[in-house]
DNA sequence: GTCTATAGTGCGATAGAC
DNA sequence: GTCTATCGCACTATAGAC
């Protein structure tokens, strides 16, 4: 018999979200997520960096969903056109059945400033490294970075929007209305 | 004779940023930071509400030099009209004579992780401020929120690259130059 | 102004996988 | 043998409670 269960790290994090949706961020303490997980409280900090991590942790696939589409487009494609392609792949990560967990962790991550700001940092890296895979392509600077920012600007709108309360669009034609009304914000009346 | 002196939270601030500058962040203790303004650690707790809000309290001026021409803008002007204004008014708040101590302070907040965290948070209650300001001014969503998140991302991005290495332009050239490389982007050819 | 809970780190020991 | 995941324990600093 194994000294240790595997999947050790998504038992933590699934503990986590659980004691974290019923009893709140602040009042739940790493080792009373460690002692539900069977684990000690250091095995939680070898997988995670701090305790706001937890809820944060395995989200790569999501950045190469972002940037994928974009590195696979023609080469002649303009910046603007290169972030409508990843707003709609970003879509295909957000399918109806996801909405309801989605709603649940972001209750949770709206109720604690600390865990916004680590949301903040995490969409401030997928900035970063889509500008990155924009200058790769050969998009000058500042173009590129205004590119970028407006991209994860107009996704994170656009999610917040997907789990608002009584919102049932799909996410990608909420992503296309922010994005025309961003167009209509920089040049009114066209 | 007083028994304490006046302008403790400055002298904690102005502590904080030279034994910041000189020894690290992580390096740099509170109790440290206390014991060199001759105060206690529970009076740095009582002035700033963690370690990190040493270095960002003191900013309330800023939030209304950034709403203030918004809120004095006349009635018909257009969303990217005031954020144009807005940009504009932000430039006086950052003077040559400022660049230095920004570039130093810029220093100490790249070098920690939690550090740019709290920046973002900054940020981003000034966009939530900034919609506030707009939707009382009659702009609809999303393009209240659109706008805001847009100003903030364009000062955000406007103040990074002034104080880069080697940039000498005053802070309204380089806004300017950034909101046209914004227009530029939604409208290409333009 | 003191006391205490919690987050987070450092390091050596241990058990199993390869 | 090496590698990796875990434990166990001592320790510090932050931050909040009393």
């Amino acid at each position: 018999m194994a000294r240790w269960q595997p999947g050790t790290r998504e038992r933590l994090q699934a503990t986590a979200l659980q004691l974290f949706a019923t009893q709140g961020y602040d009042q739940t303490t790493v080792a009373e997520i460690a002692a539900t997980a069977e684990v000690t409280e250091r095995t939680f900090f070898r997988h995670f960096a701090d305790k706001r991590e937890v809820l944060f942790a395995g989200q790569d696939d999501f950045l190469g969903m972002f940037t994928g589409p974009i590195q696979a487009a023609p080469a002649d494609a303009r910046p603007f056109e290169l972030v409508r392609l990843a707003l709609d792949a970003a879509g295909a990560f957000f399918p109806e059945e996801r909405r309801p967990w989605s709603r649940a962790r972001q209750g949770i991550i709206d109720a604690n400033p600390a865990l916004g700001e680590r949301e903040l940092g995490k969409l401030q890296s997928l900035k970063v490294r889509l500008g990155e895979v924009l200058r790769e392509r050969g998009v000058d600077e500042p173009a590129a970075t205004i590119a970028a920012e407006t991209a994860v600007t107009v996704f994170h709108l656009s999610f917040a929007q997907w789990i608002a309360a009584g919102e049932d669009r799909p996410f990608g034609a909420i992503a296309s209305e922010r994005l025309a009304a961003l167009t209509a914000f920089v040049h009114p009346g066209r």
